[in-house]
RNA sequence: GGAGGGGUACCCAAGCGGUCAACGGGAGCAGACUGUAAAUCUGCCGGCUCAGCCUUCGAAGGUUCGAAUCCUUCCCCCUCCA
């Protein structure tokens, strides 16, 4: 990289469920030439509308989409897939002459981005199966016994109870020869993407911010029921007959307490309940990997997502980064 | 009006003379997180000047060395009979 060649600009709006950030998206549409990335892992299914707050179809229609609507719920989209699909949509993005605006709410994804992974196996479906075949017999406890003869390091970190750590952990060691997680950590990858990142967020930064927050989140709730979630979730189990709850697509908040409902497992008051509860507890996961980014992150920059003036601010925001080469 | 059941911390709910600030679950708060992440897991969870102290188990009295647990009266809720 040379100085005459500076490193294109790709800007970035992450934020909490509920935030805004859709509408903010399509605001900066409005004034860039951007084409938006969605940075969130049940955007990707089809067929989930109502319960992902997707943007509609007329939405859409104002820039150029990707990661939306690109796999049936059936199959299971990665964080290391995204991080393929999102590299190279970024460099087709930027040799258009546009600008990429990566969107969204799955912290992992935005951590790949940033950071980079460690070139690692994928996930094996055999391998996990007899890994939880072995946890419903022994118990994950035991499966965390094991991995502390062959990964003390790792073992010592994991919670014995960490059924998807230690399965992975198994996993990868199984995968690579019985290399511990150390090494193979050490072959971490900076992110390939070739981009200098405006990192826009949103904040909500005291209880009472969170406050509204959750009133939003059940207002939307609220919306999503009438606007028919059950039946989007009843017509994807007509649509999919081989569909489960095992499918990472049903773990989604919402689809999965909509599941259990239509399972008979608990009524629709119950259900509402467990949803809107699910939808705070993921926020407040999100809020919590957004204090550690801007910890750790230079150039990140917060907004009060309560601001009535935040399509401007940040329209400010990134025209200045994009002047500043 | 009569018979019975019940009122426990934000919610549900165990406890039924001491080991009870009170099992358990939910909610909430904080945190972790390297190819499942809208996932998975952990800690805290009456108050305080916090190895101790203070105020709690519908209310008020009482019994007892000691009560959420026993007695009395009162208030409220549910079921059945009238």
């Amino acid at each position: 990289m040379n100085q005459s060649s500076p490193l294109p600009a790709a800007f970035v709006l992450l934020g909490p469920t509920a935030s805004g950030k859709t509408a903010l998206a399509l605001a900066l549409a409005r004034q860039f030439a951007v084409e938006i990335i969605s940075v969130d892992s049940a955007l990707v299914y089809r067929g989930m509308n109502i319960g992902t707050a997707k943007p509609t179809v007329e939405e859409r229609a104002a820039c150029p989409h990707h990661l939306i609507d690109i796999l049936p719920p059936t199959q299971a989209y990665t964080a290391a897939r995204f991080a393929e699909d999102a590299t190279r949509l970024m460099r087709e993005i930027t040799a258009r002459g546009r600008v990429p605006l990566l969107v969204g709410g799955t912290m992992l994804y935005f951590r790949t981005l940033v950071e980079g992974m460690a070139q690692l196996q994928g996930a094996d479906a055999q391998l996990r199966a007899a890994l939880d075949e072995e946890a419903r017999a022994h118990g994950w406890p035991h499966l965390h016994q094991r991995l502390a003869r062959l990964d003390p390091q790792t073992a010592a970190r994991l919670d014995p109870h960490d059924a998807q750590r230690i399965q992975r952990a198994l996993e990868l060691i199984a995968l690579h020869d019985g290399q511990p997680l150390a090494a193979l950590h050490a072959r971490h990858q900076p992110p390939a993407h070739g981009h200098r990142l405006c990192l826009m967020a949103l904040d909500v930064p005291d209880m009472a911010a969170r406050a509204l927050l959750h009133q939003r989140i059940e207002a939307r709730l609220q919306a999503m029921f009438r606007a028919g979630l059950v039946e989007e979730v009843r017509a994807l189990r007509q649509a999919y007959p081989q569909l489960s709850i095992e499918h990472l697509a049903m773990r989604c908040v919402g689809y999965r307490q909509a599941w259990a409902h239509l399972q008979g497992e608990c009524d629709e008051a119950e259900l509402f309940a467990r949803a809107l509860a699910a939808t705070r507890q993921l926020a407040k996961r999100q809020l919590t990997w957004q204090r550690q980014f801007r910890e750790r992150w230079a150039g990140w920059t917060g907004f009060d997502f309560r601001r009535d003036d935040l399509p401007t601010a940040l329209a400010a925001h990134a025209a200045r980064f994009l002047e500043t080469a």
